[in-house]
DNA sequence: AATGAATGAGAATTCATTCAT
DNA sequence: GATGAATGAATTCTCATTCAT
């Protein structure tokens, strides 16, 4: 559970657990707003209801901090994007679901998804490359599903690994141009507009009778 | 030329000109690698073969070379797609034309585009409101394009704007995720691919048999 | 006791009071001998035997350092001459008392005295203002004596403001013309000699005979 | 004419006179409202109507163009009040006017005066020891009229050079008290007011009822 | 474990002075 | 003689990190 990619001085797991909660938890809400740099320990320990001080026992340095808090967006993904693809069978359905799931964290973590994109490259080599593999192997969600509904002739045979980033870069776009969207659309008009383009290419004859059925429904499922 | 909304001590244009290019060609290539907080006013002037004053009498705070830098990055992008379009009539070709010539300024700007995604929020907001909006202005292009497809009946009627930003975000994706494909693919074939994907699923059916034939051609013609 | 025009970081009153009689010892004399501008805050901290980082926990910016010095110049007047008048009624010797006094501070003052002159300008609008009402203030000890003289008829019918300044600009010019007077006189000397001047043409008869008696016995009294 | 205590590196004399009369003028102004250390060469150039770089030709470094501009005050000073004496020959008379004339010169030269007061110190010791030394020679002047009078036995024997200083520190307060004065009192007024006093005491009975006969015709002179 | 005062290196910026033109 | 661009040392202030309590 703890993060032992981090070093802590305090020993006492559920302590460090729980300060670190705190602490990535302003962290999030400081580093989002203001930025990593223009954020000093100073405020973060304020925000965080501690000393500055304290944050040295449960973290090395200040990149350390927001390592953590890019894990957590990470691990976020990892964990809400499976939990809505259980008892799921159909590889089409479950290819829908982990696609719209997938938008749906971006929007439940636009913020955090921002700070992803400013500030990954802010951490050192080793950090970062931390980041970049849990990305990667929560990708492989989606792209699991897209082989699989090959697999299934569902969908024509393409390159999954960058109809993978389609997905995910048009989804992250709901949060990096929030900005214009936010007036225009809903979350949800914006995964059926956008998911119809990116589908639509790629599904064969079966596929798109099936997906013309699904939509409906999931659309309604998501209503609810 | 010179971009009077930073202000220079020294008037003339020239030299402003000139002497900003250095700044500007330095700055990329360090915010790039260290990024903007890490680069400071002194490696900068080092890098751009001057003394830290002679930055300031070229700009104000180091926030607007900050500015200089990705409105250069936007610029390009408004300079670079428009002139590929000369002399294009086919509204179909003009669309594929427009979004390829996009992808290959994200390829010629890798560094920047990135950049541009990690610091544009540190601007202050005057300063970022303008990068949004000259980013706007060039996706128009595209957005153009599509539409005119549309009223020509080769591609089905969509929301053109979130059309746009898919293509816009896949593309930069050539360059966000650049560790990932570097090693995997031509920008070509990323083009390719993903172009096939993002188009595929709003081609009529006259839109399809064209796309075909430009295909081919387009693609014959980059590989020259 | 703590002065709370300036804001402070630390917030345990002893420790600011502390911190900054250090800051203010070592920035009335390096104030005194090099000028405001011409001290760095590097250099009063080290006067100061603390870090540079540690005089802003105890001030916002250099300036307040300088408020903080010319306060405590203001405040040792009204605090010094107020205790030389306890127990003494008779008006014309309390006038007398009141202002040998206030010669006295100078001359204890001497540097801060000359330092008030040559930096108070250098305040901001605010902070000056602050200065010139305890300064105000502190007059109207004289200001009140001399009123009394007058309501006693020791003294003639005359602009108690005018003469207040005369006084009080006198004692200054000890201070600020030390360099002329200091191997001339003695304090004692240039008090006698100049207020048997400023007061011996607002004496009135009555106001002569005493003033002469007190005249001996006060300066006997300043020489024990 | 040229005061060669500051070195140029121009020649010709009327050129340096005509230069330094520009650099003075503008001096005066911004050092009075801003203070020397917060006025820049380039400012100060600006409004002297020159280049920076044109300031180094006429003046060795910045503190000579304070050292120029406090000569010019002191030089106010022994220039303005002999010519008011010419042709007066009645001791009581000269001292008088000697003394009221010292402070109309005050009046008319108020912010310098106040600038001298706070920048004198500023210059480096030989620099600060030229001008100490010129307002030592204008003081004479009162010196002198105090001692002829006190030979006439107008006034009864006593120190002329603190007498002086008294005269002199007391006009100093119009310009240095300005702030309190100016809505209190026209500088007819504070003269009156203020001579009366300080040579109210020392007058002998022939002085005072040649005073008496002055004082009216002075002020009504000083009216007209 | 926790506090927050203390440290000091490092950052952005200014500005007196020089110098090529 | 005059210009104003260029230099770079010096300044104020911030802030990550440490450490005594």
């Amino acid at each position: 559970m703890v993060n032992d990619a981090v070093k802590s001085i305090v020993e006492d797991p559920e302590l460090i657990q729980k300060r670190r909660a705190q602490i990535v938890a302003a962290a999030t809400k400081l580093f989002s707003k203001k930025g990593f740099y223009r954020t000093s320990t100073k405020e973060l320990a304020k925000a965080a209801g501690m000393s500055t001080g304290l944050i040295y026992q449960y973290v090395r340095e200040k990149d350390d901090v927001l390592l953590l808090v890019l894990l957590e967006v990470v691990e976020a993904y990892a964990r809400e994007i499976p939990s809505a693809l259980e008892g799921i069978t159909d590889p089409l359905e479950r290819l829908l679901i982990a696609s719209k799931e997938y938008y749906r964290v971006v929007d439940r973590h636009r913020a955090e998804t921002v700070l992803a994109y400013r500030s990954t490259k802010s951490l050192s080599e080793d950090r970062r490359d931390a980041i970049m593999r849990r990305e990667y192997e929560t990708n492989q969600i989606i792209t699991k599903e897209l082989l699989e509904a090959m697999k299934a002739g569902l969908i024509r045979k393409a390159n999954a690994d960058v109809l993978t980033y389609q997905i995910v870069l048009v989804a992250h776009g709901w949060a990096l141009k929030s900005w214009h969207f936010k007036s225009r659309m809903t979350i949800e008009e914006y995964i059926d507009e956008s998911l119809d383009n990116l589908l639509g290419g790629i599904l064969t004859g079966r596929g798109v009778k099936l997906y013309g059925r699904l939509r409906t429904g999931a659309s309604a499922a998501a209503s609810r």
